[in-house]
DNA sequence: GCAAGGTC
């Protein structure tokens, strides 16, 4: 009997790849097998998943939403289906003849069920083969040789650990998520959705938006002076503001005064003094450490900083490693693993554009990277990898993103920086005193009517004036040391100069303010802020937390950015909070990773774990049954209030922002069919509801969300109105039908916003041209020879352009387009343009030329529906 | 068509 090659299955494509080059020498050569890429050499084969490559589901019986009780999914059977069917054949195929099967997917739990999963396909084609394990923590040639020389079990345990996570998600989060869509009657695109994951995300934006609703500000006033040393012959001294402050009851610094005529004693004060004196200077010398090595979450955030979304920033870091010139962007660890050698990676950046910032961290005499609070088996934190991209490789973005994992990656070498604080205390004197004596101190405070700060009972007595004058006090600070701060721009290193002043030295007092403020109420989550919360909770994972986020928009729970959530995401976490709790509760997760934990250990098993969630969901759908209707229409309230605008003009109901048939948006009255009033909206974007409102009609202004072409279209009955009043401007014949029917251009403005030069006898002809949204059209006197038509002028900005005749225009319009770059078109990204000019289609001209099924032939990921909806946007 | 988790 032949002894068939053997196998081995690893999580990724890019892992596939690498091993096999590790393993074999680089003299593995490449086959594809069902489109599936397939390492050989000797007699070893080696195959990359896409991750899951089956998932779990209802059996087809439960898929109709309206046949099936939501509550029946609690007990319903839960089947495990291929979803990568491709990927699925190629490994039944190459497991048939096998002679053994090493699985050699991700260190972590899901890797482990991964496996398993790639184990259970195995058997279902070859019973004999042994099935091995092998677990390294990143793809270095050590690291993969070792772990082939000593292969494990696959820990069945932990695999089960998963298969409970995937049963107890999908059953929460299917049941619920119809329950909540068949009770408000929202059964399309537009379903409700919860899970154990976005449930709390939402929730923790609602908490917050509650937050800021309920908010009540508070006046206060804070007090400044400028300082500066007298001058003298040497030479002037530097000028600096200070702050006042006081002595609070319990001992602590205050400079907030939280009562009017308190603080203008104060300002009075102050004002009436005739210098300061340095009471006290403090100087101290602080260590600020460089930053750890990159996590996601970390990564995310820097890039954050430099206005990616989370999204931008992950596909951005996927692109770069797809390429090779990143580590793998998915992952928890903070801590380099043993065989990166710093010196060694820096050494690369050699004669390269980082070439003199990598010479000065080699020159250091020991190069210890920093570490995070994480160390995890999976991968290693986010690093380059030495493989350098040439600038030309990469679009503006991807650079930025590239230079940022670079310099951090320095930034973790670098020494730390050092920081001199210098703190001066100055008395301002003269009247100061005496006038300030007669501030009420009791009333500066905060909680001084005791009512304010709800029980806060204060006694004392604050001193809001020292013996010696008003207190003043300035902080500096000055960089000794720049440490890392040389390689790594992104955290400010701003210094705030204080001048050497010493104590018992006379202060000129120059400008004097008193400010009024008052408290604000806590910011929104930013998207990266969020993240970092969620990974704080322990919600989601590395993976998909900026997924989550993603959906929330798609389901119409936030909008805009930060993102804001609507009613609608009020609605559905009130339902949750009261009648399925756990759903949007971040301890969902932390009981779950216990029961997963002890399946790992083997103290609980899956069904043990799984049997008990379901009994706790079936205490909740019975606590729904009765609720359903009530929940319902709160939703349905709050779906209407999302799209509402504001009262109709020709009856009581209110204006709706409504979808028509052919899905475009329009406003349109609630009363319909008793009352047909309409607005046109913009046709390009999807609208969305500012809080502003226009003060002539009480209607909220609209934005049309369009991705870059993005705008404010605002109250939609003004630009209504104004299309009805203006005048069309005649500026010649109608090129289409002038001759034959005495059609005429003109300048036209559309009741839903829009310009263009059209025909007078619209709509027995169509003929028309587009014109700019924004500015005023001025038409100049200078014709077209061609066309005989006026040039055009826009007056937009400060500087007034050119149109020129407008046929010109369009048909230069029209080339440019044609010729243009493929990511105008909505849908191409990067990548996908790559991949299209790989394939030979330059732009979009020759994209439209393209024949769709040949097209989609040749490119991966892209089917001919794809291509013709390209077309289609082309044109 | 539902979730969350991989991967792209």
């Amino acid at each position: 009997m032949s002894r068939g090659p053997e196998l081995i299955v690893t999580e990724k494509e890019n892992a596939a790849r690498r091993i096999a080059e590790i393993l074999s020498g680089g003299a593995a050569e490449t086959e594809r097998r069902n489109g599936v890429n397939v390492y050989r050499w000797g007699g070893k084969r080696c195959i990359g998943l896409s991750g899951h490559v089956v998932g779990v589901d209802f059996p087809p019986e439960y898929s109709d939403w309206r046949d099936v009780e939501p509550a029946e999914l609690v007990d319903a059977p839960i089947v495990t289906e291929p979803t990568q069917e491709n990927i699925v054949a190629a490994l039944r195929r190459l497991a048939r003849n096998a002679s053994r099967v090493i699985i050699a997917t991700d260190y972590d739990r899901e890797g482990e069920l991964i496996g398993k999963e790639a184990y259970e396909l195995v058997r279902e084609v070859n019973d004999e083969a042994p099935v091995d394990r092998v677990r390294f923590s990143s793809i270095t040639e050590r690291e993969v040789k070792d772990a082939f020389d000593d292969p494990d079990e696959i820990d069945f345990d932990l695999a089960a650990a998963g298969e409970a996570r995937q049963a107890i998600d999908l059953v929460w989060g299917a049941a619920l998520t119809r329950f909540l869509s068949l009770s408000a009657r929202q059964l399309g695109d537009d379903f409700i959705s919860v899970g154990r994951v976005q449930g709390p995300t939402l929730k923790l934006l609602v908490d917050r938006e509650r937050e800021i609703q309920a908010f009540d500000p508070e006046s206060y006033w804070e007090l400044f002076g400028e300082l500066s040393k007298k001058a003298t012959g040497a030479g002037s001294g530097g000028e600096f503001e200070a702050q006042y402050f006081y002595v609070d009851v319990d001992g602590t610094e205050a400079e907030r005064v939280w009562d009017g005529p308190t603080a203008e004693t104060l300002a009075d004060a102050l004002r009436a003094a005739d210098g300061a004196e340095v009471d006290d200077v403090n100087r101290r010398t602080r260590t600020d450490d460089p930053p750890a090595p990159f996590n996601t979450t970390q990564f995310i955030r820097a890039a954050g900083s430099l206005g990616y979304s989370a999204q931008r920033a992950m596909s951005l870091a996927e692109d770069l490693y797809t390429a090779g010139f990143v580590s793998y962007p998915r992952t928890d660890n903070t801590v380099y693993p043993d065989d990166l050698d710093p010196r060694e990676l820096l050494e690369a950046f050699r004669g390269t554009r980082f070439g003199d910032d990598a010479e000065s961290l080699l020159s250091q005499e020991s190069i210890e990277p920093t570490e995070g609070d994480e160390e995890t088996t999976d991968h290693p934190p986010i690093h380059p990898t030495g493989e350098l991209p040439d600038a030309s490789e990469l679009s503006d973005d991807e650079w930025e993103i590239y230079e940022l994992v670079v310099r951090r990656f320095f930034a973790t070498c670098a020494p730390a920086a050092t920081w001199e604080h210098l703190r001066v205390v100055a008395l301002a004197d003269g009247e100061a005193s005496r006038i300030g004596a007669e501030a009420d101190p009791r009333a500066a405070l905060r909680e001084h009517d005791g009512d304010v700060e709800g029980d806060v009972e204060t006694t004392g007595t604050p001193s809001l004036v020292a013996d010696g004058g008003l207190r003043l006090k300035a902080n500096g600070k000055r960089l000794l040391e720049a440490g890392y701060h040389e390689v790594y721009p992104y955290v400010s290193s701003k210094e705030t100069i204080v001048p050497d002043v010493e104590a018992g030295e006379r202060l000129d007092l120059g400008e004097r303010r008193l400010e009024a403020k008052e408290t604000q109420p806590p910011r929104r989550y930013g998207q990266s802020r969020l993240i970092e919360k969620m990974e704080e909770l322990g919600i989601g994972t590395k993976a998909t937390r900026h997924h989550t986020i993603e959906k929330l928009y798609d389901r119409g729970y936030v909008e805009s950015d930060p993102p804001r959530p609507t009613r609608l995401a009020e609605a559905v976490v009130e339902a949750a909070e009261k009648f399925a709790e756990p759903i949007v509760s971040e301890g969902m997760t932390a009981q779950l990773e216990r029961d997963m934990a002890a399946i790992a250990s083997g103290e609980k098993d899956y069904d043990e774990v799984t049997d008990e969630s379901r009994e706790l969901l079936e205490t909740i759908f019975e606590e729904l049954a009765d609720s359903r209707e009530e929940i319902g229409d709160h939703l349905q309230e709050s779906l209407k209030a999302d799209k509402t605008l504001g009262p109709c003009p020709e009856c009581d109901s209110q204006l709706l922002v409504r979808k028509s048939r052919y899905g475009s948006y329009f406003v349109g009255c609630d009363g319909y069919p008793n009352c047909e009033y309409t607005l046109p909206l913009p046709s390009t974007g999807k609208p969305l509801l500012l809080d502003e409102t226009c003060e002539e009609h009480d209607l909220h202004q609209v934005k049309m969300l369009a991705g870059r072409k993005t705008f404010v279209h605002g109250c939609p009955q003004c630009k209504a109105d104004a299309a009805d009043e203006a005048d069309d401007e005649v500026i010649g014949d109608c090129p289409e039908c002038g001759e034959t029917e005495g059609g005429e251009l003109a300048i036209k403005q559309l009741r839903n916003g829009s310009r263009l030069v059209g025909c007078t006898r619209y709509p027995d002809c169509d003929y028309s041209l587009p014109l700019p949204r924004r500015g005023e059209i001025e038409v100049t006197d200078e014709r077209c020879g061609e066309h005989d038509l006026p040039h055009l002028r826009v007056h937009s900005g400060d500087e007034p352009w050119e149109l020129g005749c407008p046929i010109c225009n369009y048909r230069e319009y029209r080339a440019r387009r044609e010729g243009s770059e493929l990511e105008v078109i909505e849908g191409i990204g990067e990548k996908t343009a790559e991949k299209l000019r790989e394939a030979g289609v330059e732009d979009v001209g020759s994209l439209k030329d393209a024949e769709p099924d040949e097209l989609a032939d040749e490119v991966d990921g892209v089917g001919p529906d794809t291509v013709r909806d390209w077309q289609a946007k082309a044109d």
